[in-house]
DNA sequence: ACGGATGATAACAAATATGTTATCATTCCT
DNA sequence: AGGAATGATAACATATTTGTTATCATCCGT
């Protein structure tokens, strides 16, 4: 049995979690990040983004609070008027 | 109203898209692009990928004919094992 | 011609995200 | 204190994706 001492050592592990899954993992703390920041850097409430994109106030809030994984058109709608997209990158570009 | 579903809606449908809906026609573009290259390169039919991926054959066959858009766990399954992840960037850092 | 592999599709159940509406606790301002 | 704004949450309906299982047509090599 491996000793966990960290996040890291965790997320590490794979007999624990799968590649893919810590792919997804670090692809939600990067997002919720980004997303949260955006949209107070841009001085918008929850209630104000929704309007904006079309993603209603509670939806927004779940994101946030990473109660659920948006699919990617809401993805899309949140992420344009924050000013962000996503893109598909090799592997090894990220390390 | 039109009930938009697929990609070959999108194409078929004349009045005008959102930004947000074009971010994501250009991302699944993108993305059955790759993905299909990628699987066609290792030499992988869609029942190996399956196999490795963890994603039922007939789910890859829907994608790859864009009958519906992936979830972003299922994203990362697909895209891991072929060499690919997916990141967040800054919608000007695109043009 | 035959058998195997391949990609596509059908039908239904299960899982998950979002819409909708309402409400709550907290913070902030007057 | 009072009121408005904010983020979070509840409950339920709706929408979409995926799992599951089976089947089909086509192509390819023997």
């Amino acid at each position: 049995m491996k000793q966990v001492k960290t996040f890291s050592d965790y997320m590490n592990d794979e007999t624990r979690v799968s590649p893919a899954e810590r792919e997804k993992i670090n692809f939600e703390i990067e997002l919720i990040g980004k997303m949260v920041e955006a949209r107070q850097q841009k001085g918008l409430s929850q209630r104000e983004l929704a309007e904006i994109s079309g993603v209603k106030q509670p939806a927004i809030a779940r994101l946030e609070s990473m109660k659920t994984t948006p699919q990617i058109d809401t993805l899309f709608k949140i992420l344009n008027p924050l000013g962000y997209t996503i893109s598909i990158v090799p592997l090894d570009s990220t390390k």
